[in-house]
DNA sequence: CTTGCCCACTCGTCTATACGAGTAAGCGTG
DNA sequence: CACGCTTACTCGTATAGACGAGTGGGCAAG
């Protein structure tokens, strides 16, 4: 019922001048830090902190919005708010497309998962031929039209990351590169074959919050940023020979990277 | 002074099972994207939009505070909700704490913004021994206690990141590390003065949404993530010499590294 | 026992109203 | 002219109430 078997949650402070619904959310982040509330847990509903401070229940939903804001916690309508848990996180280290990891017939994120023990997917495949965007042909260096090879991967059923690689028509088209499974190695491997060795990556790391399409294929929660990632392979000649447009589930990712000290 | 010169915004579909709210944010959103609306410019204020689509005003704020999450709009009290201006970017880039550029009196942050033409600043300087926290020891390999030292980027003026340096006490104590100003090069020339010779550096980066401490320390506007960087440096006897950890305003950097193909 | 309905509880959406507080411009007074 | 007040407009905070819709448990009918 509503008891909230007290002790969790305190009282107000009418002579602050701290708004009341920061002032819940404040004692509700406080608590979930102090692991009061923890993962997966369900919080007081609605009605229980309408009680318990005696305020509106707009009052107490705005307090909600706020750690909902913050990635702290998620709605479930029917069911209640819950302590949103931290998924499982995948490193992207900087060796990963190291020429040695490209032995095997499956793919690089195939590999990794299953060797951590989770369910990896692949998913909305697409691969076709069309303009390429200002910013990619400015990168590829001015190339009008492209092979764009469009992918989402998930983990355990949990879209993580969707990619779109794109590469100049005159090194891919009639390749296997132009097919939708490009074989042991991936596309890389098969732009060695082709004669493009490469020779160095680049990549831009951007951090912002989703746009709503990308809300809806990455089926993220409120409070997720994601993470925008921008690779370029260059072969050994220095042509560009890949633009790869990643965006990621900022709360499924840490990236790593080795510098030299040079 | 209603008339919002019409045509910028449509109607609402009563037929649709979108929440009202759901589509004026929609079509504010369109229009920002569109350019209707730009950088810095006031949106239509809530009465006006409550007489526009004869709505309540609480539904009006409830699409403002969705593009407000999403960091495509900000409300300052008395004024009006403006488009939220992007903020000039920082690049850093991989080759960032290459040796030449090293050289100079001035700390790299200050040398590169002054190039950008912005007027930098750094603030909150504090140099301290205290006690590493679980992570840092785990990184550092084992030690108990550390020198500290914070401080805050600014540039014109806003906060943009603030960054932490952790050293083992057997190697900063008594030297100029432990000085406030460390002198031309930075603490990383030091090192190397004090037989450190620096070999590489791994830096791990995550994405989150900020606490409302760091909220307070960056002066970050509602919707706008940070990018949480740790990096360590090691010497050529593959000891870890520093940890510096890093939160930086998301919107106001742009990340770039460097991979070998090997 | 199984099926299906009902009900209680949850969050989602929306209205209407009230007062507070920050901003900026106009206007009158000294 | 300069200062301070008033006023209109802005967003911020909070209340009270209504209805809708998803969820899950219990209960009654088959």
């Amino acid at each position: 019922m509503s008891s909230l078997s007290s002790g969790l949650l305190g009282d107000l402070d009418p002579t602050s001048d701290r708004a009341v619904f920061r002032q819940i959310a404040d004692q509700l982040r406080e608590a979930i830090d102090r692991g009061r509330f923890k993962e997966g847990e369900k919080l007081p509903s609605e009605a229980e902190l309408v009680e318990h401070y005696g305020v509106s229940r707009m009052t107490v939903r705005n307090s909600f919005s706020v750690l909902q804001g913050e990635g702290l916690v998620h709605a479930e309508h029917g069911k209640g708010v819950f302590v949103r848990p931290r998924p499982p996180v995948r490193r992207l280290a900087s060796d990963r497309f190291a020429r040695r990891h490209r032995e095997q017939g499956k793919s690089a994120f195939i590999v990794e998962a299953d060797a951590a023990g989770s369910h990896p997917q692949v998913d909305s495949l697409e691969v076709k031929e069309e303009k390429a965007s200002q910013d990619v042909s400015t990168r590829l260096g001015s190339v009008r039209r492209v092979l764009a090879r469009r992918r989402r991967y998930l983990l355990d059923g949990r879209p993580v990351e969707f990619a779109t690689s794109y590469l100049p028509l005159d090194i891919a088209r009639g390749t296997p590169i132009a097919e939708p499974n490009p074989g042991p190695g991936g596309i890389y491997a098969r732009l060695e074959e082709l004669g493009h060795r490469l020779d160095h990556f680049e990549e831009e790391i951007r951090a912002r919050m989703p746009s709503p399409d990308e809300v809806r294929t990455l089926r993220l929660a409120s409070g997720v940023p994601v993470i925008h990632l921008i690779r370029t392979a260059f072969d050994q000649e220095g042509r560009a020979v890949e633009v790869c447009d990643t965006v990621m589930a900022a709360d499924a990712y840490v990236l790593s990277y080795q510098l030299p000290a040079t």
